[in-house]
RNA sequence: GCCUUUGUAGUUAAAUGGAUAUAACUGCGGACUUCUAAGCCGUUAUUCUAGGUUCGAUUCCUAGCGGAGGCACCA
């Protein structure tokens, strides 16, 4: 309909003998502005050498009429040309998306591309935080935005086993007096990663300890450390599958950095004209494009991570049989140092790095400030959301419309949980607020969880008492619901297009608004009510676009709750 | 100090350069013999400062102030 309204705006300037201009059709703010709005008069009224709102009447005029399902065509405030569609195509629109049921919302923009994404990305031996939390939320959404149009999506999760933050948890399992024989958990590596990490920083003696042992994890030349680190490391994993499990996270393929550092290494060392010698490291004169120098291999011949991540780029290529796009979301903590990752890589695999793709997300903080698994100031994300989970389940209970099972509550304290991280932009940071996180009204997840359930609900009683379905007649005036619903499969691709999901939880948000507004005005299970057929189909594409919609957010839509 | 980023009601957020800056929470006030009250309706309040570009600036540019992140062998 936009590039329709466009083309007629576009043949009417024509008409008018005004020269071409960039001009933008899109839908107002406000839905008393219209169903579509255009600039055009003000974007030409200088070429045109007409006051705006004169030019927006001679573009009217040739253009009334001629646009099949515009209905009315108005000039307001400055010489927006407003455009207001006919009945005749939101029931046409309500149609075709009941029509398409679960392919609603989809779209093939990114068919037959291969896009990698990397997210969640924990470190063995730390703390899995509501900072992963985050990040894996966010990934997820950009993951599933990219199935709604089309792509072949590959998940990918690195997970950083090897480092000085190894080192430091191995020093304090052996403080802790923990053992390859021992019964240990991933939060007793936790507190040993804390130990380690303040005597690291307070000794100068067990600094050089640490990185020794740290460099005896790389080479696994003493076997003493080899076991504990093979144990260590096998609890941490195990853990963090237990917390994707939770999550409702599952990857196509697992990375992991002991693997990647040789293939680091070798890859700086074999191009010695990028990663030049300085002070006994291989650095990378990020300083010679605007960025900061970085050490690629430290001076015991160690890689860190920006060694590791390009081999990591080529590992992927190999694993998944290439790709076309590679994004890798972390917080934004990052940002600087991937500019001079790519900005290397740009030497090394040029192929690779025009395909990749940074995405720096905000980071979580506590009230008390920044979260740090090395102080041990963290929440811990199972006790997260284990805390929104009863609250959920308190909640259900308080209800009595649904049996309280732990999958329920779960879906409901995750609902919750990942609205609250997606609803706004991406990049800003978050202040990590229980109690703003235990409240399942307003604008929250639940809120359009219940808006879900409750159609689910609505749609069974119009089947018991008897609404037909088929043929139906429409209201004269279209319903406010059925001007926002249309919009959905465009607010999914922009969202893709622009890595936003939060677009799509303000306009789930503001169709749930609209649709509980609808209910409380509009009796939908009435088999007297000529209209009700209609109703019932517009309630089951609201339905659909609520359930498709939380999809793309990661959030499970119950049918009851 | 340098680089990046950010600054919107009391709070958390929204607004491809557009119209009267939009929601939610909180506060106050309502409706319902009615399909799930996690709902609906009403109401108060906001663009850090100073310039600039533009028909038009929360948005773009410059400077300042505040927050955050980064700045060589951590990830």
């Amino acid at each position: 309909m936009e590039a329709v309204i466009r083309t007629a705006v576009e043949e009417a300037l024509v008409t008018l003998g005004i020269p071409e201009v960039d001009f933008c059709v899109e839908h107002p703010g406000e839905l008393t502005h219209g169903d579509y709005a255009c600039n055009v008069a003000m974007v030409a009224a200088k070429a045109a050498g007409l006051p705006p709102r004169v030019l927006a009447e001679q573009i009217v005029a040739t253009l009334v009429d001629q646009i099949e399902y515009v209905e009315r065509i108005e000039i307001a405030g400055p010489g927006f040309v407003n455009f207001y569609l006919a009945r005749d195509f939101f029931t046409l629109e309500i149609t075709r998306a009941a029509a398409l049921r679960d392919e609603w919302g989809m779209n093939l923009s990114e068919e037959g591309q291969k896009i990698v994404v990397e997210y969640t990305d924990p470190n063995p031996f730390k703390e899995f935080h509501i900072g992963h939390l985050f990040t894996n939320t966010v990934g997820e959404s950009i993951a599933r935005l990219g199935m709604m149009q089309g792509a072949d999506i590959k998940r990918v999760n690195y997970q950083g086993d090897v480092g000085l933050h190894v080192a430091h948890a191995l020093y304090g399992m052996k403080q802790l007096g923990i053992t390859v024989d021992s019964s240990f958990t991933a939060s007793d590596l936790g507190r040993a990663y804390v130990i380690g990490a303040a005597a690291y920083r307070d000794d100068e003696s067990v600094k050089s300890l640490i990185r020794d042992i740290n460099a005896k994890v790389y080479d696994r030349s003493d076997e003493g450390i080899n076991a504990l680190y093979d144990a260590g490391r096998a609890v941490s994993l195990a853990y963090f599958e237990t917390v994707y499990q939770v999550i409702g996270a599952s990857f196509d393929e697992y990375f992991f950095e002991s693997a990647m550092a040789p293939l680091g290494k070798a890859l700086v060392l074999s191009h010695p004209e990028v990663f030049p010698q300085s002070e006994g490291a291989h650095i990378f004169r990020g300083e010679e494009y605007g960025l900061h120098t970085r050490v690629f291999l430290n001076k015991e011949g160690l890689p860190t991570y920006e060694a590791k991540e390009l081999a990591l780029a080529k590992a992927k290529a190999d694993a998944l049989g290439g790709y076309d796009h590679s994004i890798v979301s972390t917080a934004k903590e990052i940002n600087e140092y991937f500019k001079v990752l790519k900005c290397a890589m740009g030497f090394v695999y040029p192929e690779l790095a025009a395909k990749t793709e940074h995405i720096g997300h905000g980071m979580v903080r506590l009230t008390s400030g920044k979260m740090s698994s090395r102080t041990g100031e963290v929440v811990r994300a199972l006790d997260f959301i284990a805390e929104i989970t009863e609250a959920a389940d308190v909640k259900i209970k308080g209800t009595g419309v649904a049996e309280s099972t732990p999958a329920l509550a779960n879906a409901i304290a995750l609902g919750a949980i990942k609205y609250a991280t997606l609803k706004g932009a991406i990049e800003q940071d978050t202040v990590f607020d229980t109690t703003k996180a235990l409240s399942f009204e307003g604008d929250s997840g639940p809120y359009l969880q219940y808006t879900h359930a409750r159609i689910c609900s609505v749609l069974e009683k119009a089947a018991v008492v008897g609404v037909v379905e088929g043929a139906f007649t429409v209201p004269p005036e279209p319903y406010q619901i059925e001007k926002i619903m249309y919009r959905f499969p465009d607010v999914i691709e922009m969202a893709w297009n622009n890595r936003t999901p939060h677009v799509v939880v303000g306009y789930l948000t503001e169709l749930a608004g609209a649709f509980n507004s609808f209910y409380a005005h509009e009796k939908i299970a009435d088999a007297s009510d000529e209209y009700a057929p209609y109703k019932v189909v517009i309630a089951k594409v609201v339905r659909e676009t609520l359930k498709k919609g939380l999809w793309t957010l990661g959030i499970e839509a119950p049918d009851k709750m």
